[in-house]
DNA sequence: AATTCATATACGTATAAACATATATGTTAA
DNA sequence: TTAACATATATGTTTATACGTATATGAATT
C-alpha cells in the first residue's frame, strides 16, 4: 500500500535536498555530467561515507541518478525531473556557478581530471567524458607524435 | 562580532526555509501582497503559535517581512530579495500555483476577503487591499443602493 | 487600571538529520 | 578462494526542527 506522494511533498522533499551545503557543493559538481565518487571525495576533501550518505539522499530525493561501472559509482543529475524541480534545480546551478568559490571546486574537478599527477585513490578511476574531452582539446599530448617520430 | 554569513550559508537558509509544506502554503497566500496573520490562521486552518512561528522562521531567513498595524501583524514576501532568491521564490510561487490544492487554498483567502460571513475572528482584521479592490470589481455591493434608495 | 483582542514566545516531547567511526557489501584482480 | 579496491550502510552521539499546550507580550478599549 504505497502512500499516494502530492506535489507539495515533493517540493518539500526536493527543497530538503537542498537545504544542505555538502549536497550542494555535489551538485555543483555534477553540474554538466555525471562524476565518479571517488573524484567528490578528492575534490570536496571530505569523507567518503560523509560524501556516500549525501549522494544517497540526493538519489533517494529524485535529483541524481546513480550507474555503477564495475568498481566505480557514477552520479550526474537526473534527465526525468519533473519540469518544475528542474526550473529550480537550474536556479540553484546558476547560483552557485555565481559564487567564485564554488566556481573554484569545479576547477578543482577539471583539474583532477586533466592533471596526471593525482592521488592513487583517482588515479585510475573512470573520468567524467565532457571535462576528458577538454583536456584532449586542451592539452595535445605530446607523446604520441614523438613516438611517432622515433619509428 | 558578527559572523560573515556566506552565499552558500544563504542557501542552506532560503532552502531550509522552504522545506515545510505550512512555510510552502503560507508563501502561496502572501504570493500577491501582504497578508494578516489572522487570515494565515482561518484559511490555513492551523493554530495560531504554530502559523506565527513558522512565519518568524520565514522571516528570520529573510524571505517575508512583518508589519504591525494596531493590533494587527501583516506578513509579505520581502522586496529586498537577493536576484538569486527571488528568482528561486517566483518558481516556488509558480510551482504553487500550479497546484489545484494552493489554487483552492488562495481562492479560500480571497473569499474571506470579500465574504461578509466571516468568523468574528477575522470580521474586523484589515484585509489585503489588492483581494478588496477585487472584491469592489467583481461585485458591486447592492446593500449601498439599497440604503440610497431607501432614503 | 483592568479587560479584551491579536500575536509572539516558552516549554516539553518526539522525530529527523548531520557526523565520525566502524563495518558491510559489491566488483575485480591475483 | 583470497585479497584489494570502491562504495554503501550501521552505530552511537549531537544538534536541529516541528508540534501542542501554555503563557507572555503588545495594542486597543472600557
Amino acid at each position: 500500500m504505497a502512500v499516494k506522494k502530492t506535489k507539495l511533498d515533493e517540493m518539500e522533499t526536493v527543497f530538503a535536498a537542498l537545504a544542505d551545503q555538502t549536497r550542494l557543493r555535489l551538485l555543483n559538481l555534477m553540474r554538466d555530467e555525471e562524476v565518479c565518487v571517488c573524484f567528490f571525495t578528492e575534490v570536496l576533501n571530505e569523507s567518503q561515507p560523509k560524501i556516500s550518505r549525501h549522494l544517497a539522499y540526493l538519489r533517494k530525493a529524485g535529483l541524481v541518478d546513480s550507474r555503477r561501472e564495475g568498481k566505480w559509482v557514477h552520479y550526474g543529475i537526473s534527465d526525468r525531473l519533473d519540469p518544475m524541480a528542474r526550473t529550480v534545480l537550474d536556479n540553484v546551478l546558476e547560483w552557485l556557478g555565481s559564487q567564485e568559490v564554488m566556481t573554484r571546486e569545479h576547477e578543482e574537478l577539471v583539474a583532477a581530471c586533466c592533471s596526471l599527477d593525482v592521488p592513487v585513490t583517482i588515479a585510475r578511476a573512470p573520468k567524467p567524458e565532457a571535462l576528458v574531452e577538454r583536456e584532449e582539446i586542451a592539452r595535445p599530448k605530446p607523446e604520441p607524435e614523438i613516438e611517432t617520430y622515433l619509428l
